[in-house]
DNA sequence: CGTTTAATTGAAAGCAGTCAAACTATGTGG
DNA sequence: CCACATAGTTTGACTGCTTTCAATTAAACG
């Protein structure tokens, strides 16, 4: 596989709402850049961490996580292929939280002063650089809604629209089927519940007969339904043409 | 009063990490640029909004929210005098929450696009905007993990240390004093709980004796002690100068 | 197969929510 | 200057969603 494969993903994403050059795109191959595999479980950034790389997930997945003075754990984002992981630390020194594989990935490691130098020479790369930092900004901001304000079927739900959207848009998914690479602990240290809650709502979500399980893999009867249930909205994803999709809609 | 010290704060916080070049602040202060003063509760953006400008918060307070599909209401940020207020929206053509004014406010316009241009164009200036948009969407980190697991006085308690360590670094308060320009109304939409619940726990900290009230200013009786009940350490706030504090404090 | 990890279920307890009312401050108009 | 209105704070009683604790079942793994 070749760095331009493995980056496909990641580079699409990047032009999702303009276009690079084909100049643009190239300096960012041109990258120093090493390719690792990695077991889940694996830290790629611990909290207070001098950062020295950027890495960008190839495939597979992660999760960024919080760990409080008493010990229990807050997972403040999940990471799929094509996902940036370290803008977070490229222009900071110290990283504040933690990055941990939840599943075997492959992510290439980009020096850091190479990537910043890049973002900040080259406008359009600048530019989508920051929207796609913006973004994340944006899907954590709604986790604060998520996990403050919504009941736990409403969050699950949420949590599961949001992931099949992502993963839907970035061609990794069909909408209303997927594999949720989470044991229900992981779910609920990402929704603020307990396991024992979390296997409660999923049973109830599932006797609803809003969503089918069989293993990890996730489906969802009614799609429409369950976006209700959810109270989710994609605005927040900024995902590309979705005004397009809602002009459409009216 | 001049454009250069409306923008004072602001200047003084781009600059934290990195300074910025004579000729770099010239070029920020000769951005067109208009001062608007505003009453307490004006919406400066709504969600859904295509933001034609950026402004920044020359005085007063506002804060970021959501509201859920039920009506309930989420506070996700807490802008201070200084604070950018639309660097989320320079790069993104729609907003996903909504900005409001907590106090009366003097907000700074600046054109999308001119600022835009500008932080494309100069490397320092956007390596300075960059850094102030992730320890922003840092703050907003620690506060999933506030609000999904910490419980109510621990979460009160950080809140209310956050608030001291910001304004403090800002030179806007004492480190044991502060004024908190928020009802207890708007303190339990940041916090996720009821206003009922959040008279409680203010209470209870006065009680121990660990804070002191008189209308909205607040007191730590022991700051050190505070924060330990908060479960606060600074790292997220990415302050300048913090590895030297924690290097003495060895 | 035995061992470990994850999922599931039940019963009991608790933190925070809800509902309702009283109190306080501040401001307004007569 | 006082009656009244409004917004915010405070308190009490009760409810309930979620947690906690404990135990069982199912699946993954060497």
């Amino acid at each position: 596989m070749t760095i331009g494969d493995s980056l496909a993903l990641f580079l699409h994403d990047l032009q999702a709402h303009s276009p690079l050059s084909a100049d643009d795109r190239q300096a960012i191959l041109d990258l120093p850049m090493r390719l690792r595999r990695l077991d889940a479980g694996t830290y790629l950034v611990r909290e207070g961490d001098v950062p020295t790389h950027c890495c960008i997930l190839i495939s597979g997945f992660a999760y960024r996580q919080k760990l409080t003075g008493q010990g229990s754990r807050q997972i403040i984002a999940v990471c799929i292929p094509g996902d940036a992981i370290d803008f977070q630390n490229m222009f900071l020194d110290i990283s504040d939280h933690a990055v941990q594989t939840l599943t075997g990935t492959v992510v290439a490691d980009i020096p850091r002063a190479a990537l910043q130098a890049l973002v900040l020479s080259r406008p359009a790369i600048g530019a989508a650089v920051m929207r796609s930092t913006l973004i994340e900004a944006s899907i954590v901001r709604e986790w604060v809604v998520n996990v403050g304000r919504r009941d736990a079927r409403t969050r699950i739900a949420h949590i599961l629209c949001e992931f099949a959207a992502r993963l839907e848009a970035r061609g990794l998914a069909s909408e209303d089927s997927f594999e949720l690479p989470m044991t229900q602990e992981q779910l609920a240290d990402a929704t603020s519940l307990t396991p024992v809650h979390v296997n409660r709502v999923l049973r109830g979500l599932e006797a609803e007969g809003l969503i089918s399980r069989q293993r990890r893999n996730v489906r969802f009867a009614d799609w429409r339904a369950l976006q209700d249930v959810a109270d989710f909205s994609r605005r927040y994803l900024h995902l590309p043409g979705e005004d397009e999709l809602e002009v459409a809609a009216i």
